[in-house]
DNA sequence: GCGCACGCTGACCGAGCGGTCAAACCGACT
DNA sequence: AGTCGGTTTGACCGCTCGGTCAGCGTGCGC
């Protein structure tokens, strides 16, 4: 072997190929584009990662992990629900603006081929599950206040801050990734769970107290839809 | 002229254009491909549209406008605001119902090149400064609690149920576009608006109430970001 | 009837792509 | 010294792609 390390140079692979693919894309980005970045032969990508798309997921891999991993230890704790929701905001913000490039990955492959869909797939259904068992006290198992859409909210949320930012900035007037932004975005997301889980406990208490109405729905007369 | 019809040779190149793009995205569709769907020869799509880009960027043009003038529509009306900003909520996603491709597009192009910012911008500034007119009373000017945060978590709400559809169907166990699941997510994302008026609403009474506490801040003590 | 402009065609091009392969290299072990 | 297996190399391949071009057909104004 010639690398001085074991595993070093599928190592500088990956992260060469976790650079490029986060600013360019899967498409956007050839294997040798990655090999000369990574300062390797070409061939060399495909003896340790099969295809291009193995070496994307793989890429994708390691975030997935280490992000599922941040939000459930954010979670540990003993401190009342309201709380650690807010703390799971945090971590989830704080694991991305470590990795900057991580939300544009997620975007490129949910948008792009379908073949990538199982991958997602397998590593998205453990953070929903996650969710709903973090909200499983205060939201209902289904309707429109389940667990699921505020998974949807809360993620979009998070992600299209990063994700739309390089677009934004010229219309904000200001870097949405500056730090003094990014900061007013996360007091902007911690007011968000305020309002939900405001409107949540609302909600439930009326439905406790007024059973006569069971469901609680959007508690608006719904208006027409189609025109 | 050989079509039947003046520009129709045009439009169903847009058309093919349309359909294949938001289905596979900018890359995974070839020139040959679309010019086959739209029954036609290549060198006409160049004839039409200069090059694949700004073929793109035509698809795209369509949508904007349409979707811009659908909200403004939505807008127009006497009613007090907080019914307006429902009828705006379904407004989009009237409209995205009815154009299903039209999220994937824009997310498509928004990871993607960045060549094409400056087209997404000069599309996406009117709709942020109609919006930051709209919640002009009853969101500040700046800060945490800006008209423009709630942009991005409504557009990321309404948008993020359509481009990770496909991928979700498997894990909700239902189609998330089926009818019934699309009129829960309606339903939960005016309930998202009522929370949203009601927290900033009671913001807004209390800065006003103890004018000694200046700007509503998020009304929580920050707590450790950084690790 | 003639030519002009517009719409259209099919053959073609060069570049870049993902992927392969046989051979070279090199340290470890016998 | 020999050789064995993991690692590395550069040349190569087939293919697809976006884009071009010279020319053809035809309806319309003159």
């Amino acid at each position: 072997m010639k690398s001085s390390e074991r595993g070093e140079t599928a190592t500088q692979i990956l992260e060469a190929a976790d650079e490029l693919f986060g600013d360019r894309g899967l498409d956007g980005v050839s294997v040798a584009d990655i090999a000369a970045r990574a300062g390797v032969n070409k061939a060399l990508v495909f003896y340790y990662f099969a295809s291009k798309e193995r070496l994307f997921e793989a890429v994708l891999a390691r975030y997935y992990e280490a992000h599922r991993e941040a939000l459930e230890a954010s979670f540990r704790s003993e401190a009342p629900l309201e709380e650690r929701l807010h703390a799971l905001v945090d971590a989830y913000l704080d694991f991305i603006e470590r990795h900057r490039r991580y939300p544009r990955l997620v975007q490129a492959m949910v948008v792009g081929d379908p073949a990538f869909h199982p991958f997602i797939q397998k590593n998205l259904e453990p953070m929903l599950r996650f969710t709903e068992a973090a909200l499983a006290d205060v939201a209902p198992a289904s309707g429109p206040l389940a667990a699921r859409h505020f998974f949807l909210d809360l993620s979009g949320a998070v992600i299209n801050t990063f994700t739309y930012a390089s677009v934004l900035a010229p219309i904000w007037g200001r870097d949405p990734l500056a730090p003094a932004a990014l900061a007013e975005r996360r007091a902007h997301l911690h007011f968000l769970v305020d309002a939900l889980f405001a409107a949540l406990e609302r909600s439930s208490r009326a439905a406790t107290t007024t059973p006569a109405r069971p469901a609680p729905r959007s508690g608006r007369p719904r208006r027409a839809a189609r025109r």
